[in-house]
DNA sequence: CTTGGAAAGTCAACAAGGCTGACATAAACA
DNA sequence: TGTTTATGTCAGCCTTGTTGACTTTCCAAG
């Protein structure tokens, strides 16, 4: 073992103390996590939603409604209120479907992408310092630990498109 | 390298792709994370901020609501609504300080460790499950990447806990 | 061809839990 | 005595979840 462990030890990590400093790790983390984002959607009167819409919509172009809800996990009129304001603002554009007229397919406006440049590079920029600082052997213990952490339903949906676009 | 990268590969684990990944996998990681706690909290019509404000009484026995407020990041109206339910359902306790009598410190009653017990023993599951499937050195490297995600002014107050109790 | 159900999306209203601002009280402190 | 600190409370706002009711569209059974 990399970190010198032997044994009996190894099974510290599962102590109940261990699985609580984890528990508040996640928590702590993902505040910082949101917190660039966050501050930059403030000036925007834009929430979090928002972040999160204009992120999907972006690694998927052109989904529609229905498959965004599936990967957000809100309910369809939560999303919907969020798609009405970016729609108005012009940052999203929504086109009815080809094949099937009651599918809207969602796609970023250049103002929309560049929004959502902005947002995803103020957390990219925290991700990659926070990787750079612990190396890429932790990171893939990381990757792994939440990969693990995750829904049944939601880790097929995330591995499936794991090396989609790479 | 333990991970037996070579030079440029070595950097492979900052790649813009690679930090959208990431990104997604404590999105969905964090959501499976609170998962379990969020169907015991709907039954018994608490919400998540109960939860958090359970903990860490129960972290920090007689801690005061000053203290709560720093760790939790919210404001104290916030934070009151949250405990004066839980001390009106006979979930905490609070005490006026001895020391200082403007003070109250804040203690759970045992309904209230009780229940502390059985949302954290549902969070623990999952992360006792998933630190299980990825094994020990991955756990080292999750909590090395969180840690170095935290704000700064967090990242200390949580390694000044960190073996507090252990 | 029509009709009824299912699916996609929209509108309305409500609740939780953040927030700010103003103010009250009690205790400590200078 | 006057100021600061710790806490609590009221009022009101915002975001983002929720459920319920509705429209439009598609499809399949009769």
């Amino acid at each position: 073992m990399a970190d010198g462990t032997t044994g009996g030890e190894n099974l510290l990590f599962l102590t109940d103390e261990q699985l609580r400093k984890g528990i508040e790790a996640m928590f702590f983390a993902y505040r910082g996590f949101t917190a660039d984002p966050d501050r930059i959607l403030d000036e925007l009167a834009y929430g979090r939603a928002h972040h999160r819409a204009l992120h999907f919509i972006n690694r998927s172009r052109g989904t529609t409604v229905n498959n965004l809800l599936a990967v957000l996990g809100v309910t369809k009129q939560s999303l919907n209120r969020v798609l009405r304001t970016l729609i108005e603002d012009g940052l999203v554009e929504s086109r009815v479907g080809r094949e099937d007229r009651r599918e809207r397919h969602l796609y970023l406006t250049p103002a929309g992408a560049e929004l959502e440049r902005q947002l995803s590079e103020a957390q990219r920029a925290r991700m990659r310092a926070a990787y750079r600082a612990a190396g890429p052997q932790a990171v893939a213990g990381f990757r792994q630990v939440l990969e693990a952490m995750m829904d049944d339903g939601i880790r097929a949906q995330y591995l499936a498109l794991k090396d989609g676009k790479a």
